[in-house]
DNA sequence: CTGAAAGCGCTTACAG
DNA sequence: CTGAAAGCGCTTACAG
């Protein structure tokens, strides 16, 4: 910048300006400065600017894993977003793993992230309360965060199970099964509560697998449910939900016919599966322009409480669950 | 850092050893400065170190989308590694526009990342010369980037191309269709290449449809190859495979009866189908981790020229191509 | 409209 | 082993 500065006769606060465009400066000056700018080949040096404002144009993404589409979407979403916005995304992959999702928000705080979007595992994490002292506008995506001050952007969980439950025992079943993610998820504990609502309100007795991991064991889970009698299952979460269309392919069991099936979650391959699945999408590129709305106008204005957004799942009626793939 | 180098009773400069281990410090003055930091609750900033070094202790990862598993797969498999190492990753998707990219690649360079995984859609793009100028070590991803101080990890492009219609040809098939990824991407046009001189020995005539998105128009590819006689097809890509399979299904045409198919590339849904989906898998994981080992090593001794290294696919032989889903 | 000057929070030769 | 001091490349009151 000195050079620049040097070479277009100016001061360096001059060049400033005219790259930030900050305040007025004689055209001459300017176009002299372009010019400067245009020949040395100058590129500002943007962790000089961070340092300077004691904050980096960037924000924390946090998710347990981008292979899962509900979060590659989301990721995709959001990086529109921010690029439009002229932020960076720093991208924090956790394999669903707490600890790691400790680090990684740490992470941000000492980057000084201007903001952050994440999808807590552990929705109390202390650390959250860290990245939010260090002044990043925090906004929880898909499950709520302890922290008051943290905005969030979330689906009706606990109406997905609920529904998708009421849709199985409308078309008779009595034996409905449910898999449900990793435990400490708060959105998977409700979507299993409304499940367990519809369920014990028709009388009929919940019957539930939950797997420790990401849709590993999804497959594990049906054999067992199956074997114990389920003629419909409520799957809940994309990778489960591979893992047991995956199982039922294996044992040639067919859907709706054995086994019908509502998911919760919209992978991008649902309709190529044999039926193609009956699921209840949640809007995830909705949720996640939200959700960096949410942010930057926490950014703008200083608020004590985050706003909170509550998104709701649709419909998408396949063949998984009746025949026709037609919905009542 | 200066509350507390004060709270310990020492010099910011000791502070900063202590907290980096640079340099050995007497164990009483480690205390103290380990006990000031516990009490006052300091978080290092990174932003001011980033200025210091002159570096940022982050790798740009540069795609065309994160939504397609590929790239998902390689993003997931690149922050690991990243983190082991101590580096953020901050994410680039380009949504396969040029422009976009080279606004991307720019921005790293402003940003003085250390790194950068790209994955070229305009391979011999300025801004990736721009990007090593800044001193980042760039390392090219699935395609090669034009300019040789960038290393590379490939894949056997046209290798693949040629086996996937060899594979069909040995099965009988005369007239097998290509369809192909977007024009700029140099790894499409080669497994194209490979695809044309293997039909052509078998003197047979390619038949070629090519799209311009990644993916959309799969379908109506499909169509026009299937139209003009094709009774098997090479796909090359997720997202054009996935498009191929559901006008597949929509027009109720069986794999592999009324067309065979086999794919270049992995997608996690492709067990998933019915038949489920013969393919050359590309060794994702595997080349991630390369690719950012190569990064490392050019960011410890610098070296003039890139390394590349090349990976093969892996046969996933399944029913969508002989109905036994054997090989041979 | 513009320049001189201070300062963001670290790290690192340098001297002791 | 340790501290004082310089400086990384910007931005922004402040004074003119």
């Amino acid at each position: 910048m000195r050079e620049v500065a040097e070479r277009a006769g100016v001061s360096a606060a001059t060049v400033s300006r005219v790259l930030s465009g900050s305040a007025c400066v004689r055209p001459d000056k300017r176009d002299q400065v372009l010019h400067a700018v245009e020949e040395i080949g100058y590129r500002p040096n943007r962790v000089a600017t961070n340092m300077r404002r004691q904050r980096a144009q960037m924000v924390g993404v946090v998710v347990p894993s981008v292979e899962d589409p509900y979060f590659s979407q989301m990721v995709r979403a959001v990086e529109d977003a921010c690029y439009a916005k002229g932020f960076g995304v720093l991208l924090c992959d956790t394999g669903s793993d707490p600890a790691k999702q400790r680090e990684h928000l740490s992470g941000l705080a000492a980057e000084r992230v201007a903001g952050a979007i994440i999808s807590p595992i552990e929705a109390g994490a202390p650390e959250i309360g860290e990245l939010l002292d260090s002044g990043a506008a925090v906004v929880a995506f898909g499950r709520r965060a302890a922290d008051p001050r943290a905005g969030a952007v979330t689906t009706t969980d606990f109406e997905a199970g609920h529904s998708a439950s009421e849709h199985l025992l409308a078309r008779g079943h009595t034996r409905i099964g449910f898999i449900g993610g990793p435990r400490p998820a708060v959105a998977a504990a409700e979507h299993q509560t409304g499940y367990e609502r519809a369920v014990g309100a028709a009388g009929a007795a919940p019957i539930v697998a939950r797997s420790s991991s990401l849709g590993d064991d999804g497959g594990r889970a049906a054999k067992h449910l199956i074997e114990g009698g389920a003629t419909a299952l409520v799957v809940a979460g994309n990778p489960m939900a591979a893992s047991v269309v995956h199982y039922l392919k294996i044992e040639r069991l067919r859907m709706p016919g054995d086994v019908a099936l509502v998911t919760i979650g919209q992978p991008p391959w649902a309709e190529l599966t044999n039926p193609p699945l009956t699921s209840l999408a949640p809007p995830v590129r909705a949720m996640a322009s939200a959700a960096v709305d949410l942010m930057v106008q926490r950014l703008e204005r200083e608020r004590k409480r985050g706003t909170r957004l509550v998104f709701e799942f649709e419909w998408r009626h396949r063949g998984s669950c009746c025949p026709g793939g037609l919905p009542e």
